[in-house]
DNA sequence: TAGGCGTGGAG
DNA sequence: TCTCCAAGCCT
């Protein structure tokens, strides 16, 4: 079958039709606020909507402006992100406020070379606050844009690196509406994200349906084609609670982790087995851990799937605490988490840290 | 270029 | 319970 090429204004016309009748009502969509912008697209990486609403809200309630970031104290700022996850990024943010209150006396940049020499910020969240903060024709491309497209287009091969990445980004420079490009890169990820789903996309209800060749063949779930499967390795690890007057140990990962560098975690090992890895923690701890599993925990980081055992320990001979180590109070532990951003622990954790 | 970086939603 | 992956960036 022949691969036709949706007529750009078409679809334009179709998808910011749809877009002004169905868009949710998110907050960063009642500002044109650069800065507002901004800080809703650091959150919005990897990150689905749902899960950045209330922080977006918190931190804008508290940091309002450039200013008040470009000042703030980075404790305070990792505090507001904590559970967010991807912690570089709300660093990221504090040195983008700082360079655009020095380099630039406050204003957002609205040119794409300025725009890209702010730390975190590449190619997407660029196309991103230049279309919707200042209403200029750059495209963007995530997850959404690529699955939309590559059903519109039958897009084939892998499209998240490489030639076929080029390729969706080449698309998205030809259809972006130089009338209205905030709206039109929103209207494509909103699609993306409500009704042009990974599995059972709802193309009944797309305003795109009459120009789509995978619908109009069946084949929209064969879009985009998955990639090749990644290769996960187990990890098991054991990790001690080592309780003493409404307190717990926890102990600041090294710098030559793995993963979660500098992180604070209850003190953990890994191991062959859960035994292995509980003896090496007793080794290094000089405690005695009981047998018995307090928890587990599973945790999902980059190819490795980690199993982390709890177990309890009585406390080390009181004395001076060992460097990396310190005490936090705990007066329940509902979920006992498994590390958290640099300096801090995550929210439940902290929740009863008075 | 591929791997590291966090957490949680959803099927 | 398991898997996938989300408004990506950096090295």
């Amino acid at each position: 079958m022949a691969n036709t090429i949706p007529n750009p204004t078409l679809l334009q016309k179709n998808l910011l039709k749809w877009f002004d009748q169905y868009k949710r009502d998110l907050p960063w969509r009642r500002t044109r606020d650069p800065y507002a912008i901004f800080v809703s697209e650091m959150m919005l990486q990897q990150t689905q909507v749902k899960t950045v609403i209330p922080y977006y809200k918190r931190f804008l309630q508290r940091l309002p402006d450039w200013k008040s970031l470009a000042k703030a104290n980075e404790e305070m700022v990792l505090k507001l992100w904590e559970g967010l996850g991807y912690y570089r990024r709300a660093r990221n943010l504090m040195a983008a406020a700082q360079k655009i209150i020095r380099d630039y006396d406050g204003e957002l940049p609205d040119t794409m070379e300025k725009i890209l020499e702010i730390p975190g910020i590449g190619p997407y969240s660029a196309g991103a606050l230049l279309s919707i903060a200042y209403q200029k024709p750059y495209p963007v491309v995530d997850g959404n844009v690529i699955r939309v497209f590559s059903r519109l287009f039958l897009l084939k091969g892998n499209l998240k690196t490489g030639k076929g990445h080029k390729k969706v980004w080449e698309w998205a420079h030809k259809l972006i509406s130089h009338q209205r490009p905030g709206d039109f890169n929103q209207a494509v990820m909103e699609l993306g994200a409500t009704v042009c789903l990974p599995e059972n996309p709802q193309c009944l209800l797309c305003p795109l349906l009459h120009l789509c060749p995978a619908a109009r063949q069946g084949l929209q779930t064969h879009f985009p084609q998955a990639a090749k499967p990644s290769v996960t390795a187990e990890v098991s690890m054991a990790a001690l609670f080592i309780g003493r007057s409404g307190k717990a140990l926890v102990k600041k990962r090294s710098q030559d982790e793995k993963w979660l560098k500098g992180m604070w975690e209850f003190p953990s090992a890994e191991g062959k087995s859960f035994e292995d890895a509980l003896r090496k923690l007793e080794l290094d701890l000089k405690v005695k851990a009981g047998r018995e599993e307090l928890l587990e925990v599973r945790h999902q980081i980059t190819h490795h799937k980690i199993r982390l055992r709890f177990f309890r320990a009585t406390p080390p001979h009181p004395g001076p605490l060992l460097d990396g180590f310190k005490w936090v109070k705990l007066s329940g532990l509902r979920r006992l988490p498994f590390a958290s951003a640099q300096g801090k622990l995550r929210k439940w954790l902290l929740d009863n840290d008075a």
